[in-house]
DNA sequence: CGGTGTCAAGACTTCGTAGTCATCTGGTGG
DNA sequence: CCACCAGATGACTACGAAGTCTTGACACCG
């Protein structure tokens, strides 16, 4: 027995399609008993309409997809940003009534799936989750005439609109708080180079040693824990003296203060660690993380909004969201 | 200019609109003139076939919905679980060729719209994620006929197939280890009650004292951080002397590292702390956490593939994964 | 050489809904 | 009392693609 139709509920309530059709969609013209006997033949028959006809017909989906680059290694496995962002991000469109499509975009293959589903018009618009400055997606996206826009800055401007943290800022405040607590010789762990926020937290904190005549110490990580670590034992055999730490994310500061405590260096006597982001995670360090505070799902929500600003008026400004520093005990 | 449709390409061609339709679901029975033909037609207009018509009149969508429970007050905000399971999850499906609807279900209110939002014939099929004993969410998609699967055991059996991990025999392990350690006194901090992996682990927990004659010592936590902090502050209050706790996932007992670490307790001397899951973070906490493997990542993938195999052929045996105990330096 | 079988291509129908347009009803004003 | 109007209802078509059915062409066989 296969679901009931329009057509089904009409001869039921002895009624015409398009009266059923104007009960269902609310609107104002209809005499209020044959709306009673409408909707009494409607939750007498179990009545949904049926999406797929009313997509065809209205070309709309109601459906936002939000497409996460996927490393294809199976990198930042349980990235607490994947879940708070995708997380936030949901909500906020439940909340506008519009249903949430997750694409992962991994390898090149999966790419043109991507392009081929947007293309085929399972959605109204689309939200870039972290993409890296390399990826061509957000280019053709561009193209496609798609409303979209992006969670985080990308490398090459003026594509779409954003939503991102002051990264700049933020690092700047983190760099100047080791500063002023008299560290002599500061190294950064950076996030991967081809992310635009990586690019500026590192950009952020080069300066600041300049401003102050100092050198820069700069080892490279991908934004997990282990390259974090890893990282730090670099940075370690390259300067044993060093005395602190800017780490550009929350993970691999976790990972560098792993790699502190293995080689006997006391946090923070004898290095400052500091991190960006202000992860759940940061507050129960040993000891407990200074860090950045980004607010990854007010951004996330933000960026949806700008989304759904773009698919009303067409046109939406970017934002910049500002970043507070978070003393605790590690810096 | 509006979207080239199949007409479009036909007329372009100089073919019917049938011999285009054919060629592009890969029909064999074509001339390979005329496909080469259509072939030059659609890449010529860009052609990409449209989603909804092509859903309504074949009455599939090729999409799959992940349904995960959201907690109102935004608990779980960073949960390595969501972030793993989804996207390991996403990741099975998109290699599957389906596509991925991810809803959050959380009000009242947002449960009927999820009931309606699949009623609509959205999907072919959902994959449900950490729902609670109490959400009668289950029941309902169960009732509806549409096929789905669950991920972790349901507090009602026999609604659907579902993938677990072995939560008694994992947490049995747990406390073995402890036990085989010499441990005395031997808390737990259990999950949520109305989660079935909670209880389970919990049940395991008490067996496995009883079995020894030991008296049993339980705090409550809701598989949160601070939560595990917070349980582990009561049963140091409740009893002072304990030297061993089992938190009944890694993240509350990372909780209970800070709380103890707070309290002046040494771990492992003093107090041995055991966890479940074997998070990525459990490789970084202070020191090292011993817990219990479950293969998150794998057991979603699983999940999917029982959902695909649901959809194939009508019928699917639920599977219960190994868990192994790993053993670093907490205990 | 006519009939038949085969295979490809085109015409037509279907899917379920929304929107357009025509129709009908009852009421009102001239 | 009639014409007209507003408002509500019903008939009909468009949306875009897939599948069914029919037609047409060709070759092979008797």
């Amino acid at each position: 027995m296969r679901r009931p139709t329009l057509h089904a509920v009409a001869a039921r309530a002895g009624v015409s399609k398009s009266s059923v059709s104007r009960v269902i969609n609310g609107e104002p013209t209809v005499a209020p008993e044959i709306r009673q006997i409408v909707m009494a033949a409607v939750t007498e028959l179990g009545y949904v309409p049926n999406g797929a006809a009313r997509n065809l017909v209205t070309q709309k989906t109601n459906t936002i997809a939000i497409i996460v680059s996927d490393p294809p290694a199976g990198l930042v496995s349980d990235d607490p940003m994947f879940a708070m962002v995708v997380r936030a991000a949901s909500r906020e469109l439940e909340a506008a009534g519009k249903q949430v499509a997750l694409v992962l975009a991994g390898s090149d293959e999966s790419r043109r799936r991507v392009e081929q589903y947007l293309a085929a018009g399972h959605v109204d618009g689309a939200m870039l989750v972290s993409m890296d400055g390399s990826d061509p997606l957000p280019a053709v996206l561009a193209r496609t005439g798609l409303p979209v826009v992006s969670h985080g800055r990308l490398a090459t401007p003026g594509l779409m609109p954003y939503v991102d943290n002051d990264n700049l800022g933020g690092a700047t405040k983190a760099v100047q708080h080791l500063l002023d607590q008299g560290r002599q010789r500061i190294a950064t762990i950076s996030g991967p180079l081809d992310m635009q926020a990586a690019q500026e937290r590192l950009n952020a904190y080069r300066q600041a040693l300049k401003d102050t005549g100092r050198r820069s110490i700069v080892a490279l990580g991908d934004f997990t824990r282990i390259s974090g670590a890893e990282a730090m034992r670099q940075l370690l055999d390259d300067d044993p003296q060093l005395d602190a730490v800017f780490a550009a994310n929350d993970l691999m500061a976790i990972g560098a203060l792993r790699t502190l405590r293995e080689a006997g260096r006391r946090v923070p006597e004898d290095v400052a660690v500091v991190g960006f982001d202000d992860i759940e995670a940061a507050l129960y360090t040993a000891p407990p993380l200074t860090t950045v505070r980004s607010p990854m799902g007010e951004q996330a929500a933000r960026t949806v909004r700008l989304l759904l600003e773009l698919l009303a008026n067409g046109s939406a400004d970017s934002v910049i969201l500002p970043t507070e520093i978070v003393i605790r005990e590690s810096a």
